[in-house]
DNA sequence: TCCTGTTTTATTGCATACAATTCTTGCCCA
DNA sequence: TGGGCAAGAATTGTATGCAATAAAACAGGA
């Protein structure tokens, strides 16, 4: 019985620290798609009662990260390839007003960022790291989001990430494939510094349309 | 002690209820930003206990509607100027997007949709009736949304409105207020129905812009 | 064998009680 | 008079029990 990792984490809640393990679950691909979230059977594997695990079902339902299907009780959303689209053309929209936003508004600070982001990419594709490599594509993308100054922008931007984690991470089979990736960055960034927001906005739809094609082909 | 409306409503959880009354009491401006959600006050209220209560407040806290001040309890979210710009900027941002997908996908239906609901925005405008033109220009809005075909664009839009609605309601002091919405609304349907993206875009920039200042005005 | 109606079981939703935490009030002392 | 401290009150977080309901299992007839 897996107990919660921080037990001794006193100053957050039963509920949150429940909520917490499963959007790590979720994301990390342990609980897939379409598996039926028991109540009971969390409570126990958590060691708290049913309310905090209830309060934490709800919250990730609010998010959208768990629905509920025609059957009783709440499940780990699943998409059909054409909701797929319609979330990653969602997400789409977002990333490129970000990176338009971001274009705008670029100071010293942020374009460091996201440089050094960058050079870490490119660092986990060439030792061909595909852990560290979702890491620092990651923390690229949050630079960008960091980099519109704005933090509701960032905010939903990394809500559809979370929401869209366990579809993209599957896309990196192989080396190659991180290191196209790590391209793609390159000329992204380019497009975001020209400082010319319409640049920027191909920029980053060409960056979204490709990485789609790509998760597409994998699910 | 207004119980709740339709207490017929079986179908429906105690919880979903008072979340949707919830939601109508902040969206019609009842509950003002700031003010501190209370428990007890609100189960008795509504005639239901604790737990459902703690369940909606808990959605609408996901949503970003309450958050948790630096007080003990949750609060109906209240912005700074510079945090109500930011926010709108994003909503912004989303709009512009759902109209430019929306005048891509232009369906007849669609088209007949928006443009009824325009027709009520008008005839509530002229009558210089408010309440009838919040709810029409509402509908308007959420008839672009669904032009999109993309649910998620769609319901993403509808949160922020949700969410901007105490501070949108506010604006529309007098009648020449409502008349200029619905004017305004007349050429950004124009840009949307030209099929043109781009024109679409800057239809909706110009829309939303418009809008946006004078919240500002009034907040 | 398959459909349909009924009983059984499992699970959710709600209420209530209790524990733990934080806010507040009032008191004492400087 | 003001600041700190302590006791009390209020409020949140959690556990548990019960009732309602949906799913499943089962039986009986066509």
């Amino acid at each position: 019985m897996p107990v919660l990792d921080k037990p001794m984490d006193t100053k957050v809640s039963a509920a949150r620290r429940v909520e917490q393990a499963l959007v790590d679950a979720i994301s990390a691909g342990e609980l897939e798609p379409g598996t039926r979230m028991d109540e009971v059977g969390l409570a126990e594997q958590y060691g708290v009662s049913r309310t905090p695990v209830r309060e934490a079902l709800n919250r990730l339902a609010a998010q959208g990260i768990l629905v509920s299907g025609e059957k009783r009780g709440l499940f780990v959303a699943e998409y059909s390839k054409e909701e797929l689209a319609q979330i990653f053309e969602a997400m789409h929209e977002i990333e490129i007003a970000c990176a338009r936003i971001a274009s705008q508004r670029l100071n010293l600070f942020a374009r460091s960022e996201i440089e050094s982001a960058q050079t870490a990419c490119v660092e986990a594709a060439e030792a061909g790291d595909r852990v560290a490599y979702l890491r620092a594509n990651e923390a690229f993308h949050q630079a960008i989001y960091k980099a519109t100054g704005n933090p509701y922008m960032a905010s939903l931007a990394s809500e559809f990430r979370r929401r869209t984690g366990p579809f993209r991470a599957k896309r990196f089979s192989n080396g190659d494939d991180l290191i196209a990736s790590a391209k793609n960055h390159e000329s992204l960034i380019e497009d975001i510094f020209s400082e010319n927001s319409a640049t920027a906005t191909t920029g980053m739809r060409n960056h979204m349309a490709e990485s789609f094609l790509q998760v597409l082909k994998v699910s």
